[in-house]
DNA sequence: CTGAAAGCGCTTACAG
DNA sequence: CTGAAAGCGCTTACAG
């Protein structure tokens, strides 16, 4: 079903379907007479026709279609961003390509030029990197993006405000009585790491706490990640810290069994908290702490934000605001 | 840069350039001569020329584009196929948009219709209900696809060998002395829900086993789902099991955390074992049994079956095979 | 071996 | 209010 087949259907021009089919849904001003537009839509819907969009964009240089790159979509927390993307993208009638990149520059090169090469209109970013060199180049180019769950100074970005998330945690520990705890802080490349982590101890020591250096240990986000951390806390810190905050609930999950194989009970010898609040935490055998953060809503305001820098507005990075949940394993 | 910009830096005719960039990487055989087509790539790489997609696939009448719908990317189990499915396809110069449809009936058509309205050149459905009217109508309308994860009799699949996984749970429960096994069964329209299920049953009785009417219990695929339907078993069967089999992941986490709140030792008193062996698995506090199926060999395996069903050839369905790894919660 | 033309399905200024 | 034309960037059978 063509826009040809369906004038001659009607008897009028191709251009003149198009003119209607283009305006507002009531508004047919200046396309055709109120009659002959109501004739053309009615016909458009009985046929069931829709433009091709391949055929549209191609006159327009508007391909509606939106580039996603997360380092990798089997991350819940990303499945979960990527999920509101969708329906935000859906509902201005966009469509969205999403690619894994594992965190790795390569990739996240040649993922971005796979897009490009489609012609998106705009990109989003999950995976970015403090030091990376691609987002600057990018920008160069004049390629629109913008970023979402990582921040990186001088990009507009959506995320949760982490270094809130961290104070959240700070504070839940302290005034549960404990003084001495550990962070397993995730990757330093993601501002999510980093933006918890110095959250957590600004605070605790605003509180009048003290870290020590090993305190702070750097790791992946997912469980291997988080039983490693684990491991290397229980071995080199002089005093066996009494809490563990780690900044993504795989890796709290990871540290839970470490916990548990050194026969330490999580919540009685130790306690734990995690973050993201995935819905795996409150269903734990033994229910996780978690801050929550937004993730569906990030993607949503990730595409919004996308919509206006495409518009060629200009746009202010949004911290969405975290909830911390107590549970069984700090409580 | 342009098909015209390019042959005009060239002195050729656009026609030539794209002929010689459609030959293969060598044989230029009737393009052009091989010391043009040399010229052609080369200035082509330099300048970083690629073909406009919107442009060539109207032309051509085929996008490249492939639909995948899936119940929900937040399912691990449904993101893992999909980086099978991302990476299969990007091999053979395609791009796939994926959208979740929530299981439901409504959505997986408007889904479908979005995708076809963008013009994919084939569907990949991960959530293909027993009992559904939509791909029986698609296959009316001449709509390529393919299933994946879940089969349905009388369209290609790709899926594990569900029965066959299923049948490895009950030797190794019936092999470890349990006599008394209850099952969470997962959703009813689901065939890897009840091919599981079936393969267990079916195998338990071949042994001599016996299955009480309230022993298989159906349930969601989620940890919710697992907590209730634990619930359930631990209620209303008169002899209380002592293996319980969850047809994934997830439930059997939902269960594991039921059986706690009931004082029940996992893999002490009652022995679990899920399907799917997810990453978390094996780093649960407690590690859990767990079928593993090739998540994202599925994935790949639907994308070859699909290019295949756009070439016109027939294919037949293709169910991989599954290992159980047996862990503390069912040793 | 290479050029020239036609046409994929649409949109949009321009006439009338 | 409506038609007709041009053109987006490509591919492909057809000449020569």
């Amino acid at each position: 079903m063509t826009l040809k087949v369906l004038a001659s259907q009607l008897g009028v021009h191709p251009s003149t379907v198009s003119r209607v089919l283009h305006a507002g849904p009531r508004g047919a001003r200046g396309a055709a007479s109120s009659e002959t537009a109501q004739r053309i839509r009615d016909m458009a819907r009985q046929l069931g026709y829709t433009p091709d969009p391949q055929a549209s964009s191609l006159r327009t240089r508007r391909t509606h279609l939106l580039g996603v790159i997360v380092p990798r979509l089997s991350d819940l927390v990303l499945a979960l961003m990527y999920e509101g993307i969708e329906e935000a993208a859906a509902l201005s009638g966009h469509s969205t390509f999403v690619m894994n990149s594992h965190d790795d520059e390569r990739e996240q090169r040649r993922k971005t030029e796979v897009m490009l090469a489609r012609r998106v209109d705009g990109l989003i970013f999950g995976d970015a990197h403090l030091d990376g060199r691609l987002l600057p180049e990018l920008a160069g180019r004049g390629v629109p993006f913008v970023l979402m769950n990582r921040r990186v100074p001088g990009f507009p970005s959506a995320t949760c405000d982490d270094v809130r998330g961290g104070e959240l945690v700070a504070d839940h520990l302290w005034a549960a009585g404990h003084r001495d705890v550990a962070v397993i802080a995730g990757e330093p490349f993601a501002s999510t790491a980093v933006d918890r982590t110095s959250g957590f101890t600004a605070r605790w020591r605003e509180l009048g706490g003290h870290i020590p250096a090993d305190g702070v240990v750097w790791s992946g986000f997912d469980t291997a990640g988080g039983r490693e951390a684990a491991e290397k806390i229980l071995q080199t810190n002089a005093t066996r810290p009494t809490a563990l905050f780690a900044v993504n609930d795989f890796a709290a999950i990871g540290a839970m069994g470490t916990l548990r194989s050194h026969g330490l009970g999580v919540g009685q010898d130790m306690a734990v908290v995690g973050f993201n609040d995935t819905s795996l935490a409150a269903e734990l055998p033994i229910p996780l702490s978690s801050v929550r953060s937004p993730l569906q809503e990030i993607g949503r305001t990730a595409v919004h934000m996308l919509r206006e820098v495409l518009d060629g507005q200009d746009v202010e990075s949004v911290r969405l605001e975290p909830t911390l949940f107590v549970r069984e394993s700090s409580a």
